[in-house]
DNA sequence: ATTAATTTTCTCGACAGTCGAAAAAATGTT
DNA sequence: AACATTTTTTCGACTGTCGAGAAAATTAAT
């Protein structure tokens, strides 16, 4: 049901647009704000004041003087207002982040994982006391803690911070939600890491998004299993994304085993250890390796690259695989660019051909112009990125809400 | 950007909600219009007779006497505030209808293909004639329409109303813009016609839309060549809706010349002369017939069902193109909902299996449960009321912008 | 040192919109 | 004809935005 207009929501929304408006511009004055917004200078005066009296916003009086007239006044996020902590899980480490409200760094560690760690009850109680160590080592609350945000791969619940399948736990599911609430009464999220590198991107590279009219962009993430990430910009200029299980669409029902159990997805057939199995013929109903050093790929892309013919045929497989998958993905969803991440990226010359030819058979890439690919390898940076900024406008969202409302006190 | 809520756009949003609580509910009271928006009766009341004065809505003063008490007015659309006119085309033949802004259906009447039309010259022509006789024989000014909304099937462009490849006419474009912008002023609009099938089911069936979290549908559409829409239910009630050219989604790339000029589309195996084509054995590089007779299929799908094992094949073979093409839709947008329509329907039998298991064959339908299959035989009743709905809402929305404007005035 | 100029920020009254309560309207019942 | 009942309209209070002018804080000129 649409909802009704009252005057409340007016100004929630104008409260929404004041604080967008300090996240998009950083450290900004009263004047900017109002041209920024296009909100009167009145109504900017009212709602800034307001947002201070709740001690959200700082205000620096301390004039860089430039040229006469009174010096303006800027208004930035009350950097103690609130605390996100930022957990990106992958298959080699755990990283702990902390990040203050205005979006700064605070502290940071990285946790290795044990090469063969399956047991699912270690891994997390060890998570656990690492979220106890990054409150305690930085001396705060836990109540000054408002978000736990978690990245991780595999197959996430929608709704709550559960996840359902991954590459290591496989059906093992994992609740972080139980795990945490008992140290913490921060919100938990989980959420597949590629859809925050699609997201971080989308941001960064806005201008990409042009390229083709449904203003999408698309993030594959090339590694042990095939990540991607589709983010959208919507008419309101916000971006959202999500993250399809892509690696385990169906390629070819004749295909390998999968990890997932399934034959055939893309994963097995254009992950790392379906490349390899494909280099050394190793049979389609093999249970595949849970984890593969980033050695034994290099060493197999030296082989192809010196005209091998076999490896060279595995990925040139893998890459028919992704090329195909992502036609699809394109014909369903319209054309967009293409952004590749992940280590993957260092064999994308060995891909490159097939995955092409598989982008260029589909009905509107022939009728209109092949979509940018291009290549990202910061990709745990990005993921971190697009978390940390997706929890900061979350609060903004939330602290709009609670007009009046004592919970941001934490000054 | 995000835009800045004024006072203005907050009565603009509660005009909108109450035209569409009109739409929704029919002919409706000032206290039952309160109820359903939940907005106080003194906004109700203002924003009523400012609609009445414009010339927009109507009020019934004639009271049914139920009980005692002051008789409640109910409010209405004003039938001859605006009309539209409404294009089906198909393969034989081309739908006719006009409607008024109430919705109530005006005049209709529809017009055979020749069977073997390919000029776009003279199907355009024939359109232009046709709709200035809906016009005429209806003693309307061409400025009464306010919009012509045709339905088609192949591809569409965005943006703009433009027909980029059809079934028929293949790569021949034809801008209808262009073609009707000479005898009305209208706005021209031109839309897959499985996406509004697909509307069409989602409004009328919107508790499906619950069987999984995503709040979405798709809709199949079997018949010559093959179409999909998917609709969705966004967070503010509304229904938006797309159809990708599905029936062009690469099945098999080793697989037999579709019409668009690749190989192994879906539609080139489960499209009619896909079927036909398995069925006779022709040779997989023969350019595929334009049009089919009903009939012919109905025949070989009676040999199926006797136990011919060449036409099961087909049919089987077919089955297995959508159900591994709806597995991948499913994979990348998440489970949803099933439901078929177009002739196709009736040789669902011969495909069921094939289909089912396409579908089972996919990560999260094998975690979660099968999404519902449902069936919906009256198609072009489908499409047509999709597109009506459609466009009536643009025009409330339209309306609500128009605030004090001059335009609606044709009583 | 004082005054003028300039730029930014704040304040005040006007206007638009929604809401709750009370008044008015229209009918049925006694 | 007076009263009861239900619906609709009207009125005053409240919240929010805006434009214009006042106030503030600085530099430049006298």
């Amino acid at each position: 049901m649409l909802m009704k207009a009252s005057t409340e929501n007016l100004r929630k929304q104008n409260r929404g647009l004041i604080l967008s408006a300090l996240r998009r511009l950083g450290s900004v004055s009263h004047t900017e704000l109002s041209q920024w917004t296009s909100l009167s200078s009145a109504t900017v005066s009212t709602i800034t004041t307001e947002l201070e009296k709740e001690g959200i916003l700082l205000r620096d009086e301390q004039t860089p003087s430039s040229g006469r007239g009174r010096p303006r006044v800027k208004f930035r996020q009350n950097p103690n207002c609130a605390f996100i902590a930022i957990v990106r899980i992958t298959s080699e480490l755990v990283q702990y982040s902390l990040v203050d409200y205005a979006g700064t760094l605070k502290d940071r560690f990285e946790e290795k994982r044990p090469p063969a760690e399956t047991d699912i009850e270690t891994f997390s109680a060890r998570l656990k006391l690492d979220i106890e160590r990054l409150i305690q080592r930085n001396e705060l609350q836990p109540e000054q803690i408002l978000t736990v945000s978690i990245t991780t791969k595999g197959l996430v619940a929608s709704g709550k911070p559960e996840l359902l399948w991954s590459p290591v736990f496989e059906d093992t599911t994992l609740d972080f939600e139980d795990l945490l609430k008992p140290i913490l009464p921060a919100q938990i999220r989980l959420t597949n890491d590629t859809q925050f590198a699609a997201q971080s991107i989308a941001e960064k590279h806005a201008e990409k998004l042009g390229g083709f009219s449904n203003r999408k962009i698309a993030t594959l993430s090339l590694s042990h299993s095939i990540g991607l990430g589709i983010a959208t910009e919507e008419a309101n200029g916000k971006i959202t994304s999500f993250a399809p299980p892509f690696g385990h669409m169906m390629h070819d029902p004749n295909g390998p085993l999968c990890r997932c159990g399934a034959h055939g997805c893309i994963e097995s057939i254009a992950g790392f250890y379906g490349i390899l199995r494909t280099a050394f013929e190793v049979d389609d109903n093999v249970v595949p390796a849970k984890f593969i050093p980033l050695k034994e790929i290099e060493n197999i892309a030296v082989r192809a690259r010196n005209g091998d013919h076999r490896t060279e045929y595995a990925f040139r497989l893998a890459g028919e695989a992704l090329g195909i998958g992502l036609g699809r993905l394109l014909t369903l969803l319209g054309p967009m660019p293409i952004a590749i991440t992940g280590h993957g990226t260092l064999f994308y010359d060995l891909m490159q051909k097939s995955i092409l030819e598989g982008i260029q058979n589909t009905l509107q890439v022939r009728r209109n112009k092949m979509p940018e690919v291009s290549f990202h390898t910061d990709e745990g940076e990005l993921i971190f990125n697009g978390n940390m900024q997706s929890c900061l406008s979350d609060l903004d969202s939330n602290i709009i809400s609670e007009q009046n409302g004592t919970k941001w006190k934490f000054n």
